[in-house]
DNA sequence: CGAACAAATGCACTTGTGTGCAAGCGCCTT
DNA sequence: AAGGCGCTTGCACACAAGTGCATTTGTTCG
């Protein structure tokens, strides 16, 4: 039977109602506090009748807000709802609130983001997507608020960075395609030029050219489904087409795998080996079967978890964990 | 050159620095406010030396958070992670920021989570998932809270409703199965009985005896694509299997056609039509094709958006938004 | 029964901001 | 030149919590 109030209860007005002081009040629900049962429960009482609920915002002025935000763009992506739903998640789990910001990958975007972070107050930042500039996470950071950039660039100094090994991820796939007998080899990118994806271009064509493999780099566009597929058309309209590809995303491998077996006949692994790279769980589809590697989202996220609870030793830290290797049915397996 | 603070720089700060009261800085960054050229120059200097930031907590204490939360469970799914994302999209253009509480579809957490909401003094919540029970939500309301229900019983009272047509949806997947000349209807469903899913299979079901046909519902479990596989193992495992299904929900489809094609070499849509429902990016793959419904989620963002703007006159809103038609290639296309 | 000690309670201050009110200041007008 | 008017500015209060310190209350032991 809540009075029609219109606005937000306040523990002055359950104090009242419960004839008590309002430091009573904050007592009952400051756990280690002292109240005497009477009064805790006189308090609880007229808090449930009046619906009281502590304001979070004026007790992050004094101590910690509890709030992290994370800034994300491209939030469509299966892998990046897959790391905001990990990340709410376990921060939840461990007492935070999760703000989202959603922004474009231009530095703009990403600064004005990180503004409204420290707007908020937010005990940290954690950055899924584009690269904030040096100076702005030097303000963060001279705010006292952590920032943890994720799969970013790890030349930023400062912040604590999170990644996978993208080098291995390279490496392994152009292990597994020789493995398979394929040597004209294709490596299917996207024109967005982010750190993780560079490297795992770098490290392959690297390692392919090293082993006297010629590797024929594509980019169709941005880091999608559609990209994928049209890098397909322009890569079987050419001579030469290669018979194993390694694409640096998931998304990108399915467009291709699609547009190759039916735009092009082709029977995949017969006739064209795929690497991607995530382990969306689109991959795992029955039309799909991708081989790939997944991102430890789970061990990333309780790492992060882990940084913010242990705020002093995370200055300029550079974690990288490794990525699982899924073997499916788009790469014929190894003679023996 | 910010000097190492370690905590957020106060408006107090500012005002040292620059030489003039706090209340000028506070005007400085207060539109409409009177302030004096000079000052205002000499107070940006100074904020922006030190970088500082306006605390919104703080200034939430007086006026309204510009909160919004987003209860939403199964974020990882395709059309729940293109809500939250158009959603935060058009929320921060009106200047709110939102704060995602990712949950669980049971009653016990959709509880916490709106708890959560009253602790951060949100403006409105925004449930996507689950559903809340009705005493919570007219707690929120006496507290002066919003809550928009998207996709939810359309029952509960007091809060603002918006929802798709599923009727619609329902009869009209009908009516492209039946001219299709299918003649063995099929629904797959889940087995979570949201009212979404519960009406569009009520009505397809309805719809379709009232025109002599008949339909075996099928519900193998979550709603998800292992399910839609699960369910087109049974359905084709059985003699009388469709030659025309309704899945409630994309996903389900997709399993479904998987399976279909690949385990039981059926042909779509020469040998078996789909309809779905979402439009999901997936839905639009080279692969599926599949013929589905849209939800408009841009203009369903608008007007919660809307919503939040006019706080007035959203009291027991219900708002029914038409879902959109997508013909692809899954169904035959009607003679004539 | 009184003293000593522990628990409970309230006062007052703190956090960072916005704003009403009154005072200060300068400029224009008569 | 003096009054008036308007623009600035600072003081003080409000917002909603947590907490140190002093005070009150209650209990137990001598």
């Amino acid at each position: 039977m809540g009075t029609k109030t219109r606005t937000f209860v306040t523990a002055h007005m359950v104090a009242e109602r419960a004839g008590v002081s309002r430091s009573a009040v904050s007592r009952t629900f400051t756990s280690g506090a002292s109240v005497s049962e009477a009064t805790r429960k006189k308090v609880l009482e007229a808090a449930a009748s009046l619906g009281y609920h502590v304001n979070h915002l004026a007790r992050g002025l004094r101590e910690r807000s509890n709030i992290v935000c994370l800034v994300v763009a491209d939030l469509t992506t299966p892998i990046r709802a897959r790391m905001v739903d990990v990340l709410t998640r376990k921060l939840q789990a461990a007492g935070k609130i999760t703000m989202v910001i959603n922004t474009e990958t231009d530095t703009e975007s990403v600064s004005s983001a990180l503004r409204q972070t420290l707007n908020y107050r937010a005990d940290a930042t954690v950055v899924l997507s584009g690269t904030p500039p040096a100076s702005l996470i030097e303000t963060c950071l001279a705010n006292g608020q952590q920032v943890v950039l994720i799969n970013r660039d790890d030349r930023l100094s400062g912040s604590s960075n999170l990644g996978v090994d993208n080098a291995m991820a390279g490496r392994e796939a152009l292990f597994l395609l020789l493995r398979a007998g394929c040597r004209r080899l294709g490596l299917i990118t996207s024109n967005a030029r982010t750190a993780s994806l560079v490297e795992r271009e770098r490290v392959f064509v690297e390692a392919a050219t090293a082993a006297g493999a010629a590797v024929t780099v594509t980019a169709a566009g941005p880091t999608s489904y559609a990209s994928g597929a049209e890098a397909a058309r322009r890569v079987f309209g050419r001579s030469n087409a290669p018979d194993g590809v390694f694409c640096v995303t998931d998304l990108l491998a399915l467009g291709f795998m699609d547009v190759a077996r039916i735009e092009f006949g082709l029977k995949i692994p017969q006739d064209l080996c795929v690497v991607g790279f995530d382990d969306i769980e689109q991959a795992a589809w029955h039309s799909y079967q991708l081989t790939t590697f997944a991102q430890p989202l789970e061990a990333m996220a309780s790492e992060v978890v882990d940084l913010l609870l242990r705020p002093e030793i995370s200055a300029t830290t550079r974690q990288i964990v490794e990525p699982l290797p899924v073997w499916r049915s788009s790469v014929r397996p190894g003679k023996g």
